[in-house]
DNA sequence: CACGCCCGTCAAGACCGCGTCAGGACGGTC
DNA sequence: GACCGTCCTGACGCGGTCTTGACGGGCGTG
């Protein structure tokens, strides 16, 4: 039901934290390395991510920096340092909380459930932002930076709201009809086409060469809100 | 730009804390007592409160509870005790983060940043103003900017209020029919536009190209206070 | 080099949702 | 019992939206 990603080194701890994390009826995936926690946390849906900023091979704040830059998913620091400074860097990269070792179960398990329920709207009613446009979940509408709301229609908006809330994971093609046209419409890939061109002559700074409305051949499609194309 | 409510009767610390918060650009207000406190929380918009849970007249827990029942504001505890329990319990009332005394004060900053980080717009109650009309939540009544009163039949009434409460975001026209005529007419979508036709002939200065009251086709209805149209 | 696959593009007709209007039913008040 | 405000209902027209099929291009494969 609720998926953890536990980012730790140590594997007395690791362990540990997996046992008693799975009692509670969590579903935890761990990793060892910085590396396997940014392919997995982008690649993948989580509902929390803890991560233990004192990995092997790289800088903890890189980590959750590089997390950030494609998801919004909430992050549950542990660290050794108590250091005032360590925890504002690490806030301020994109942390949701930060305990500092040794902390005790009970916290950081109600910890988890309070950056859980703060996620939970999280992504209902805020905005994303790119460089071109703002998704207003909210009043389900999109804006150009300087405020001029950009007209979609029902089915335009349905596709890139799917989209979004995939919050940079890949959309397979048939999630994609399923969720907008309903499950009849699994096969109808002629849609995702048509509409998807649409929003990107729409949005896109150039719809030949799409930056945010990314196509993953035989997969499906991606928005990507860094742009990088 | 941002609203900070601080709640603690230490009147030392809150001298502080309101010094070193409004020279960091906050806008502090202040409270001593938790009635004070859910008084103002339920009845002001916030975009964060702190929140001591030693007050003077009543539970810190209870005071977290009654604001959660109205609102989804972010609020950050404060707290003398250290003990697991307590945060647990502080947590899982729907505080969004805790700090346990004595706390520094570049991490208690870095915390109020995260924590308004995942905020997003919540609802309100007293008077919503527009150019052309004031909404007043509390006398159920609308106004003209010169104060007379606009009569609306208690159906009109109903619409407007859910659309206002909803502050901005887009209401779907089943949400409005449920909330307005009960959940059996959920479907009965010729209902909205009949009122909606009737509030805009009382309310908008141009019926025919809505500013406030605004259609999002095959979505719902939206209320913009800005009257951009 | 030819072929198939998948994706992007385009235009035209069918279709649907919204706004509008007016008539009738219902339930209060005097 | 008559009057008045409010609510429900159905029909109509219009504009925008969805659907559909055909065509073209890039790319890897046989």
């Amino acid at each position: 039901m609720t998926d953890l990603l536990v980012v730790e080194d140590d594997t007395q701890l690791v362990k540990a934290l997996a046992l008693t994390l799975r009692s509670r009826g969590y579903d935890v995936t761990t990793a060892g390395t910085g590396a396997d926690a940014v392919r997995l946390a982008t690649t993948r849906r989580f509902d929390v991510v803890v991560l233990d900023l004192g990995l092997p091979d790289r800088d903890g704040l890189e980590v959750i920096e590089e997390v950030r830059r494609t998801s919004s998913v909430p992050i549950v620091v542990l660290s050794a340092r108590r250091d005032q400074r360590d925890k504002v860097l690490a806030l301020d990269a994109g942390a949701d909380d930060y305990l500092t070792k040794p902390f005790g179960m009970e916290e950081l398990l109600a910890r988890l459930r309070a950056a859980q329920r703060r996620a939970g709207p999280g992504l209902q009613t805020g905005t994303v932002e790119t460089a071109d446009f703002v998704v207003d979940l909210g009043r389900k509408q999109v804006r150009s930076p300087d405020g001029e709301v950009l007209h979609l229609t029902p089915t335009e908006w349905g596709m890139l709201e799917v989209l979004v809330r995939a919050d940079g994971l890949l959309v397979p093609g048939a999630d994609l009809l399923r969720d907008v046209w309903g499950p009849a419409y699994a096969t109808q890939t002629n849609y995702l086409r048509v509409y998807m061109a649409q929003l990107r002559r729409k949005l896109e700074p150039d719809p030949a060469a799409p930056r945010y409305l990314l196509t993953a051949p035989g997969l499906g499609y991606r928005f990507d809100r860094t742009g990088a194309g």
